[in-house]
DNA sequence: TGCTCATATGCGCATTATAGCATACGTTAG
DNA sequence: CTAACGTATGCTATAATGCGCATATGAGCA
């Protein structure tokens, strides 16, 4: 059921995330924005598939996830919902996003959560 | 959580009910449209009441509960979304409510889904 | 082929949500 | 005041959900 999915307070900001930023994203980069591990993030991202909301797509050994353009009205006008929600709401993890991808080798996941490098690039580059 | 209030398969139904029969109606009518327990309506209602989507009125020994006009773009726009579900979906339940509604006197409460009377009626009405 | 890395998933546990029952509450009628 | 009635709520058992951990899967690389 597509309302359960964004029903939880992790998941609707990671579909607000992808809504918002659009674009294709691999899955260590979302997991380091949402400052989430990576085995949750994975649950997450296939709770919103399941629902229609973000499809994949596989680049070597790392998996893309974007949103879905809906083809059913009720989907769309939920984007529409979430979408009205206030910039603040996802403020810091789209800054930790783009932060994040600045940093993209290709399918490599270069940095983690809970890896130092990721906490001092997060203090240098004054996030929040 | 709004969208926790609404991501339930009963809640749903109600205030799709709600939206669709514009006007009030008292718990005891809402239960026998739903064919559900009184105390399991109230508590449906509880919900979507602290998720600001509907308000009460109290009229001699019952309670009339209609929805709420949405004061935030969230609320509005989730509501459109109800609203775009396909009429089926509640079919059922708002013929069943339209049928009870004829029986209203006043406060009183009339019939219960438990009641014979209110199955004689549904079958006398070919509803469905 | 075997190793490494990115992602996915199964499992056990803790937490939360839900239904049904019994009963409390609040209002009206007698 | 008391009884009757419509509605709300507390309690308990049970089901569903979410998390962390360990590990599986699947792709590229040596």
């Amino acid at each position: 059921m597509l309302l359960k999915a964004i029903a939880d307070e992790k998941r609707l900001r990671l579909i607000s995330l992808l809504l918002r930023e659009k674009g294709e994203f691999y899955v260590c980069e979302i997991a380091d924005a949402l400052e989430e591990s990576q085995y949750n993030v994975s649950k997450y991202l296939k709770e919103l598939k399941m629902a229609n909301l973000v499809k994949e797509r596989r680049i070597g050994k790392g998996v893309l996830y974007s949103t879905i353009e809906p083809e059913e009205d009720f989907s769309r006008l939920i984007f529409n919902a979430i979408l009205s929600i206030p910039d603040d709401y996802t403020k810091r993890e789209r800054q930790l996003l783009r932060l994040r991808t600045t940093m993209r080798e290709g399918d490599r996941c270069v940095v983690r959560i809970q890896n130092e490098h990721w906490k001092e690039a997060i203090e240098k580059s004054k996030v929040d």
